[in-house]
This record gives C-alpha cells, structure tokens and sequence, in this order.
DNA sequence: CAGTTAAGATTACAAATGTAATCTTAACTC
DNA sequence: GAGTTAAGATTACATTTGTAATCTTAACTG
C-alpha cells in the first residue's frame, strides 16, 4: 500500500474518531476542535480551518490508495477506513524506530528521558507495561 | 528550519558516521553496506546504490537547508553537520509521538508490547531508565 | 417539470522530493 | 601551457503533496 501523507493521516484520524461518517461529517470534525476553544482570550494554537474541497480531495486520494472505503448512501458516500488505527501507528513507530535507532526502542526512550519529558503518568505506564510484559515471558 | 526528507535523512546519517567528509567519503560511506554483504547466498534486502549525482544533490539542498556546513579544501568541499543527531531524532520522535499517540510515549511501547516486539534488552533497557529517572526525581 | 443545489469527479498548480543529466571551471597531466 | 578531469553548480523532470477551483450531474424545490 502507498504511503499516506501527513494532511491523509490526518483526514484518516478524523475518520477512526467516528465512521461510518460522510465528508460533511468528517470535514466538521476536522474543524471542530478549532469552534470549541473559539475566541478565549488564549489564542495559543489557532488551529488550522479545513476547506472543504481540500478534505474532499484527501478522501478520494486516500480511497485510491486503498486506504478507506465508502458506500453509495442516496446521494452522499459513507466513508470507512480500511486501515486499523493501532496497525497503522505500530508500522509507522517501527519505521521510524528502524531508521533512527537501528530498530531498537530504547534509544527512543532514552531520549526523551534526558530531555526530562518523562512524567510520573509515563513512568509508572511503562512500569505496568513492563510488569505485564514479565507476566507473560516468565 | 525547512524539513528535512527521507532521503536527506540519509545522507546526513552517512555524515554523522563521519566528518568532516568529503562529498565523495560520503557516497562511499552511503553505498558501503551494499558492499559488505556483497554477493552471498542471501540477497535478502538489495541495497540500494546511490547515484554520485544523487547524493551532491542532497548535499546541496542540505546545505540550503542550513542542515549541514562546508568548508573549501583545495578543489572540493569537506561537509559537517550543522544539527546534532540526538537533537534531531529526539524531534522527529516527539513530532510522530504527538501526532499519533496524544504526545504519550507509552502508548507507542504498548504496541510494540502487544506485538511481541519487545525483548529482554529493551525491557532491561527500559527498567534501567526507569530506575535512573527515579534516582532523579525521588 | 425547470431551475437550483450540492456531492463527488476532474482539473489545477506550486512546492517538495527522488533521481539524475548537463554545464562550468578550477586543478591535474603530459 | 593545452587538454582532460572531475567537483560542485545548475537544470531537468516525473511524482507526491497541500491546497483548491471548476465541472458534472443527480437530487431537491417550488
């Protein structure tokens, strides 16, 4: 399967978030984060608007990349993915593991230990996936 | 500071193994693992062999990119880094992090866990971090 | 039913990317 | 010193990507 862009990826997410879901049902929650936290005073992100035709373009690029599918409703599709969230996110971490850490994870974590953006919240995650680990490889 | 492609990524992981370098130290660098396992009985992965004009043209977006630096040396160039590669990899891995997984690091090690991808050296390597994090942050 | 909408299809177009080939010119060779 | 090399500079070109605008046409509206 081709690779899906990042702007893909991102109409893709909108589309794991709820699907079936027609374009306008995508396109909106795409823009949603963006009318939630509207005019406060705190103007940090100014999320970016989705034009309509842009997200339409990214659905039909992404169908012929097999990477969602829709179905004739009356007039409109309803789009579904194709792809699993949790696959898709797994081979994409892989990769790049593969490429920056010559596959191994440590490295990544390593990193972001120096950087001191580990929080107590990571820790004891990871604590409990290593735990689990354990439980099942004696 | 512009993006830096796949395969500029690779060029400058060639240089990171050595430099300053010249541009052809490079390509030799680039092309060296072809040769190593040259000719055995498993031709598994094929590597790919990189075009002398390939590479000095990535050398020079490189160099636009204010991602490498050269000096003269009597005909050619030597080129040396200009980002530190932990710096580098530490972003990309942040950047993907955020964009898949909420900016959670243990997510993305849940699913390596949950794919059987973790062995007994990332788990000590993890514990390890864990354990200096914690002298660190009683 | 004729006109208007609006969904999806098709086309557009600049920038980035992968992958080189050609051009210039300083440096080496005889 | 004249000719040849070879390094880097410039140009090339197809594909992908981000970002839309325009075209078609089936469906709604009055």
């Amino acid at each position: 399967m081709t690779e899906i862009s990042n702007a893909e990826f991102e109409v893709l997410e909108a589309l794991w978030q709820n699907y079936p879901a027609s374009a306008n049902d995508i396109i909106a929650k795409l823009n949603e984060s963006a009318s939630t936290n509207a005019n406060s005073a705190d103007d940090k992100k100014q999320e970016k608007q989705w034009h309509d035709k842009t997200v339409k373009t990214l659905l039909n690029r992404l169908v012929k990349k097999q990477a969602i599918s829709f179905e004739k409703q009356q007039r409109h599709y309803l789009y579904s993915p194709l792809l699993e969230r949790e696959a898709y996110t797994l081979k994409e971490s892989k990769s790049l593991i593969e490429r920056m850490f010559s596959g191994k994870l440590a490295p990544l974590v390593a990193g972001f230990a120096k950087q001191n953006d580990l929080n107590k919240d990571d820790i004891s995650a990871l604590k409990s996936l290593i735990s689990d680990w354990e439980k099942n490889n004696d």
